[in-house]
RNA sequence: CGCGGAGUGGAGCAGCUCGGUAGCUCGUCGGGCUCAUAACCCGAAGGUCGUAGGUUCAAAUCCUGCCUCCGCAA
């Protein structure tokens, strides 16, 4: 069966790695146009492009696919099917259409439930227990398509997205390998999605990052869980722009009977301690401010005493 | 040349504007106090001030090049 792989970020050039290793006929790789990244505007091959070179597969990148760009390359290629991983794009009808078993995309949530870009941020967010990845056939909606099968992942408590996101690419390979072979055999069944059921994960912004103190405890340490590593969940100390890292709970009681309301923070020895809705308490553990690296919030305090309490986020917005 | 911040004992910072004695909090080590402690008291060790030059009687501090790290932006 001949495969034209869809994908960009890391955790698609990590299936494709792996589809690779485990024989697929790969007969080409497509991949948004490499953009500059970085401190100097450095342009950067995406993950996929990278591991796809290396295997010496073809790599096409064009602009745009919604125009009947790709139909030259689909006819050049004559691929039985698409399998698209993170790619980043809607398919057009044209596209859909081509390949002999269709598209098939791995999708990295539970289906229907959070549908659309940041699957993985928003199950951490989210405060989930459970997630996986959903292989089903594409249509032209978002994630609507019908599901062909599920893999199960348990969320564990400490997990920050990062940690999720290579649990979610290591059951990838193995997923997308299943269900190749389940379409290989025609003993593939397609299930609709449930939308009364559907959930939505939309891109992650910097509105969401900002922590927001009146939210509990409990939402506010897995914001904290769900931007690490990326975007970081932060606000502002001292005028400055503060990135939590990591964040636990802890009980008001644990700074000496200083009552902290919404926003307001203290240094305490194991950390700043900052009061949150609901007559709760958090602790921020590793933080980064700007120009610094990230660090112990303890070794931020050597540095910057908070003896008094003080107000968190305000600054700049 | 996209914009900006920072390199100072093991960690986090101050000192630089206005050159002249290496400072603070924490940690480490030793001692003391205490039923006890991440608490408290006394003492000690530990730094070519990122690097290469320049200016100067004298540079952490002023000037120039280079290296490294970080924030914004993507």
């Amino acid at each position: 069966m001949k495969i034209l792989f869809f994908g960009t970020p890391d955790i698609a050039a990590q299936t494709l790695d792996f589809m690779i290793k485990n024989g697929c006929n790969i007969c080409g790789a497509v991949s948004q146009p490499d953009k500059p990244k970085g401190r100097k505007f450095i342009i950067e091959e995406t993950p996929v492009k990278k591991v796809a070179k290396a295997a010496g597969i073809p790599v096409f990148q064009p602009e745009t696919i919604k125009g009947g760009e790709l139909l030259p390359t689909l006819e050049m290629l004559k691929p039985d099917i698409i399998v698209v991983i993170a790619y980043g794009k809607i398919f057009p009808k044209y596209i859909l259409d081509f390949p002999k078993f269709g598209c098939v995309n791995i999708h990295a949530s539970l289906l229907p439930k959070l549908r659309g870009a940041a699957p993985i941020q928003w199950a951490v967010i989210n405060g989930e227990r459970e997630s996986g990845v959903t292989t089903m056939l594409m249509n032209e909606g978002m994630d609507t398509g019908d599901i062909i099968k599920k893999y199960r992942l348990a969320i564990e408590k400490g997990d920050t997205a990062g940690d999720l996101f290579q649990k979610i690419a290591e059951i990838s390979g193995p997923a997308i390998i299943d269900t190749l072979e389940i379409i290989n055999s025609g003993k593939a069944e397609y299930t609709k999605q449930d939308e009364s059921a559907a959930t939505y994960a939309p891109m992650l912004s910097k509105e969401i990052a900002k922590i927001d103190f009146s939210k509990s405890a409990e939402e506010i340490i897995n914001l904290v869980r769900g931007m690490n590593p990326w975007p970081v969940a932060f606000t502002y100390i001292d005028g400055s722009r503060m990135k939590v890292f990591e964040a636990a709970a802890t009980e008001p009681e644990d700074i000496g009977g200083v009552a902290l309301l919404n926003g307001e923070a203290i240094g305490a020895k194991n950390g700043i301690i900052c009061g949150v809705g609901k007559g709760g308490a958090v602790i921020f553990n590793e933080i980064a401010v700007e120009g610094g690296k990230r660090m112990r919030a303890t070794d931020y305090l050597a540095g910057h005493p908070i003896t008094r309490k003080i107000k968190l986020g305000i600054g700049e917005s």
